[in-house]
DNA sequence: GCCGTTTTCGGCCCGACTGTTTTCAGTCG
C-alpha cells in the first residue's frame, strides 16, 4: 500500500515539475489524475505493475504511458522520467509552491526574474526587497507572501478526522443560528470521512448571504482572512487550520451540497452522465443542455433538480450514494444494501480497564456498555509484554478474568467477556502460551513493538497470530499512527487470503489517530472474503464517542452488516466466537 | 496524458475572488 502512496508522490511531484516548466495543462491534470487515482486505489499498483498490466491500465484515468512508468517503478525502483524532469529545476523550487497563492506561473517568474530556487532564497529575497519591482508583485503581494510563507513554516500538516469534525460541527451550529440561514453544512473530504483533511468546507443556504460573510469572517477564532467576497469567502483559525464557507440559495441546496463534496472524480463522472442525456450539472442545479455556452443559471433556465442531492441523483437514474463512497474507486456504483452505520453496532470487542492502561474500573466500563444499548463488552487489557501499559502476567490475568465475570453477573443484562488484547511479538508468537489464552473468552491479538520490521517479517508475523486457535480478531493490524509512522507493511493480499480461510477477524481500530485498517485495505480485505471488526479500543467512557470514525472508515471501504462481526445477532455472533480453539 | 456507439484526433469544468490592473491574469477548489 505505501508503494501506492509512492507512486502517487511520483506522479504529483511530475505534474508540479511539468506545470513549472508551462507544460500542457491538461497533460499536468492527467498526471495528477493519475496521483490521486494511486492514493485511492484499493489495489497495490505495483503489485498489478508485476503480475496483470491489462487491469492496471483498465483503472480510469491511467493509461499506457503511466501504465509503462508504474512497471517501471514496480520492477526497478525508479522512475527515469520522474527524475529527469526533477533535473530540469532547481532542487527545491517545487517547495515553493507550497506557499498557498503561488501557483506555477508565479513561482515560474521568481524563478527566471528573481532568482528565487527554494524557499530559503525566497525568504531572503522578500526580506531585502529584491523582489519588489517584478511584475504583478505590489506591495499587497508580497506581504501575502511574507506572510504565507511564514505560515508554512509553522504549519502543521492536515488535519486528523478526529480533530477537525468537532471544529466544523461546532462552526455549523454556529452558522445555522445566524438569521435568514435556511441550512447549514459542512462538505468536502470531512462529509466524505477521509482520514485527513487539508481544509474545511462549509455551506450555508440563505437569500441574504452578505451579513452571513461578514459574520463569519469576524468570528474570534479567526487568525487571517484569505478572501471575503459576497457569496465566498475563506480564513484561517487561530488554530492553522483553514476554513472556506459558499452561500447558495436555497433552491439550489443539494446541487452546490454535491459540487462541493466532491470528490473531484466523483463529480466528473455525474457530469458525464449529465452530458450523456443532454443535460448539465453544476453547482447550482441539473439543468437542461440547450447547446448554449452561457451558464444556464444566468439565463434564468429551470433546473431539472437541484434543492437537494436524492432529487439530483434521480434525475440521473442514480441511487443516492452516501459521500464516503464517492472517491474514484467506487466510480458510480450503488452502495451495497446494507452498507454499516453505527446504529448497527451492538457490541464492543477491545477495550482497557486500570488494570493495564484504562482509566476506568472493570465495572465501570461494562456499565457504560450497557448503558449504550450494547448486548456484549469484551474486556481487552493489554498482555505482559507491554511492560509500558502496565500490561497482566499471567497471573494478573487469570485473576483478572475472574474479576470480569463477577463484574459482569453484578451488572447484568449484558455479556462480559473475559479476555485479553495479547501482543503480536515480532516473530509471530503470541504473549501469552496457548494453554492461557484457552482460559479466556476472547482473544484480540494486535502488533504494538518491532513496527520498523520488513515487509517479508511483517507478514510472517502476522500470519502466524492469525494461525493461532484462539486468536479471533488482530487488531489495529499495521500499528499505524497518522502522520506518527507508517506502521507494518505486510503483503496484504496474503494476510487478508489467511484471515478469510481461518475466519479471523480483522479490526478497524476507530481511535481517530489509527483508523487501522484504513479505508482502503477494508475494501481490499472485503474483496477477499475478510470479516471486519470495528472497536473503539476505549480507554476512558468517552472513548466508545469514537464509534462514529471506525464506522465512517467502514463505510468508506463498502463494509456492510453481514461482514462486521460487531453487528450480527448475538447467536451468529457467539457460534463464530466459540467455532475455533476451544 | 487520457479517452472514445456521435471522435484513434481533438477535445479536456468553470466560477469566485484578489491584486494589479484600466480589462485581466493567476490561484483555488
Amino acid at each position: 500500500m505505501s508503494a501506492n502512496a509512492d507512486i502517487a508522490r511520483l506522479f504529483a511531484e511530475m505534474a508540479d515539475a511539468l506545470e513549472l516548466l508551462g507544460e500542457n495543462a491538461f497533460r499536468v491534470n492527467a498526471l495528477r489524475k493519475v496521483a490521486r487515482t494511486a492514493e485511492d486505489a484499493a489495489e497495490d499498483l505495483a503489485a498489478l505493475a508485476r503480475t496483470d498490466v491489462k487491469t492496471l491500465e483498465s483503472i480510469a484515468g491511467i493509461g499506457a504511458s503511466s501504465a509503462r512508468k508504474i512497471v517501471e517503478f514496480a520492477t526497478t525502483g525508479r522512475m527515469h522520467e520522474h527524475a529527469e524532469l526533477l533535473a530540469k529545476l532547481p532542487e527545491g523550487l517545487m517547495g515553493v509552491l507550497r506557499v498557498p497563492g503561488l501557483g506555477p506561473k508565479t513561482v515560474k517568474l521568481l524563478w527566471d526574474q528573481g532568482g528565487v530556487t527554494d524557499l530559503a532564497t525566497l525568504k531572503a529575497k522578500l526580506e531585502s526587497g529584491a523582489l519588489e519591482g517584478l511584475p504583478r508583485m505590489g506591495a499587497k503581494t508580497l506581504q501575502n507572501i511574507r506572510e504565507n510563507l511564514a505560515f508554512l513554516e509553522t504549519a502543521a500538516a492536515r488535519a486528523r478526522l478526529g480533530d477537525a469534525l468537532p471544529i466544523a460541527e461546532a462552526l455549523v451550529a454556529a452558522l445555522a443560528a445566524l438569521p435568514g440561514v435556511k441550512e447549514a453544512a459542512f462538505a468536502g473530504s470531512l462529509r466524505r470521512g477521509k482520514e485527513t483533511i487539508g481544509d474545511i468546507d462549509l455551506l450555508v443556504a440563505t437569500t441574504k448571504p452578505k451579513p452571513v460573510m461578514d459574520a463569519f469572517v469576524s468570528r474570534p477564532d479567526v487568525a487571517k482572512v484569505l478572501a471575503h467576497g459576497d457569496t465566498k469567502s475563506s480564513v484561517r483559525l487561530q488554530s492553522g487550520l483553514q476554513v472556506d464557507l459558499r452561500a447558495v440559495e436555497p433552491a439550489a441546496w443539494g446541487a452546490a451540497l454535491l459540487y462541493f463534496t466532491g470528490s473531484k472524480e466523483h463529480n466528473v463522472l455525474l457530469r458525464e452522465r449529465a452530458q450523456e442525456r443532454r443535460q448539465r450539472l453544476n453547482e447550482y442545479g441539473l439543468f437542461p443542455d440547450d447547446g448554449q455556452p452561457e451558464p444556464p443559471q444566468e439565463r434564468g433556465v429551470k433546473p431539472v433538480a437541484a434543492a437537494t442531492e436524492e432529487a439530483i441523483y434521480k434525475a440521473l437514474d442514480l441511487p443516492w450514494i452516501p459521500p464516503e463512497l464517492r472517491e474514484s474507486r467506487n466510480g458510480l456504483a450503488p452502495a451495497p444494501a446494507s452498507l454499516i452505520q453505527v446504529t448497527d453496532i451492538r457490541r464492543e470487542l477491545h477495550c482497557h480497564t486500570t488494570a493495564s492502561d484504562g482509566f476506568e474500573t472493570i465495572e465501570s466500563i461494562i456499565g457504560e456498555a450497557k448503558r449504550r444499548g450494547f448486548d456484549c463488552i469484551a474486556i481487552t487489557d493489554h498482555s505482559r509484554s507491554s511492560a509500558q501499559a502496565n500490561g497482566l502476567s499471567e497471573e494478573r490475568l487469570l485473576e483478572h478474568a475472574k474479576a470480569v465475570r463477577a463484574a459482569g453477573k453484578r451488572v447484568g443484562g449484558i455479556h462480559a467477556l473475559a479476555g485479553s488484547e495479547v501482543d503480536i511479538l515480532a516473530d509471530g508468537h503470541l504473549d501469552y502460551p496457548d494453554d492461557v489464552l484457552a482460559e479466556l473468552d476472547w482473544v484480540v491479538a494486535s502488533p504494538h513493538t518491532a513496527l520498523k520490521q520488513s515487509s517479508e517479517a511483517a507478514t510472517q508475523r502476522l500470519l502466524a497470530a492469525i494461525a493461532n486457535p484462539h486468536v479471533r480478531v488482530i487488531g489495529h493490524p499495521s500499528g499505524r499512527i497518522i502522520g506518527g509512522r507508517p506502521g507494518l507493511e505486510p503483503d496484504w493480499q496474503a494476510v487478508f487470503a489467511a484471515a478469510s480461510k481461518a475466519r479471523v477477524a480483522l479490526e478497524i481500530n476507530a481511535k481517530p489517530m489509527r483508523l487501522d485498517l484504513r479505508d482502503q485495505l477494508v475494501h481490499a480485505a472485503l474483496a477477499a472474503g475478510c470479516l471486519i471488526s470495528i472497536n473503539t479500543d476505549a480507554h476512558a467512557l468517552d472513548n466508545f464517542d469514537l464509534l462514529r470514525f471506525g464506522v465512517t472508515t467502514g463505510r468508506r471501504g463498502s463494509l456492510t452488516l453481514e461482514h462486521c462481526v460487531n453487528a450480527w445477532p448475538w447467536k451468529r455472533f457467539e457460534a463464530w466466537r466459540t467455532s475455533r480453539g476451544r
